[in-house]
DNA sequence: ATTGACTCCGTACCATGGTACGGGGTCTAT
DNA sequence: ATAGACCCCGTACCATGGTACGGAGTCAAT
């Protein structure tokens, strides 16, 4: 597939294929006589997966790690399975935070249902130190609003 | 408290919170007779769950409609609970990505587990566009591996 | 009243993740 | 063989989210 192909598919700019391979993030492709990129079709898949792990927060150094998961007949199964188990870690940490974040504005939703103008405010509390480490508490001593 | 104070306990830098206030998610504090600011002691935890957020893939601008739900006596409960409710959608949206991705990984690692070097890659199979729209479906017929 | 730590402000700089530009070659069809 | 669409490359620019700098004022203790 040529440069356009795969970025039309993949849903990005053209440039923005050219920016990966810089980066390194996507391997240098065959070139035709022409010095034209010729890309696999699995670039598309590549390139979309990039996408959606951007949107979960993950930064183009960390996908060059998950991707460099795959692919990797050099490094040893342990290698690989270490850095996976790794991301999963990571990644539960971050699944845990979304899930107090939601719980907050579950609450704050719920709240809002009565008359209760959205004072007190629980979508900090859920953030607190605790909410993001802990399952979920709400009693702490911290009376002294404003002075 | 003053800004270092704020900034220490927060664990952000002193210019952070100047960046934040002229960026407009940290509304301005007091002001002593010197100029010094002088911040609510309530200030550390907005600040705290700024960097939460941030960390769960919020952009500034999320983050500070996100705040405008909470000290939000002006306006209308209903508004507040819409905006919550989105944000909502939203974050389910992360949180089914981040569980199929998950679920790819552990699949590496399963797979990892015997004598097969990562081949076939799970990896971007997981996040081919229905695994990321379709809440969990383990049972699919999807056995094209490779071309 | 002087030292040292803290604060003020504006401005400049940095990394990340792209996007745009512009002069040139290529490819296909007529 | 010439147009139009595509591709090449390098370079410049952009937004976001900060960080650093540096000269000046403040504050508390000695």
């Amino acid at each position: 597939m040529r440069t356009g192909e795969v970025a039309k598919a993949a849903g990005v700019n053209v440039e923005t294929l050219r920016f990966y391979e810089r980066r390194g993030i996507l391997k240098e492709p065959e070139r035709r006589s022409s010095g034209y990129r010729e890309y696999p079709a699995e670039t598309v898949r590549i390139v979309r997966f990039i996408k959606r792990s951007q949107e979960l927060g993950f930064t183009l150094n960390e996908i060059q790690e998950l991707l460099a998961l795959r692919e990797d007949d050099t490094r040893s199964c342990d290698e690989v399975r270490d850095a996976a188990s790794e991301k999963i870690v990571e990644i539960e940490a971050k699944l845990r935070k979304l899930e107090s974040m939601k719980h907050a504005l579950s609450v704050l939703v719920n709240s809002c249902v009565g008359e209760t103008t959205s004072r007190e405010c629980p979508i900090l509390d859920a953030l607190d130190d605790n909410a993001a480490t802990a399952p979920l508490k709400s009693a702490s001593p911290e009376h002294h609003h404003g002075e």
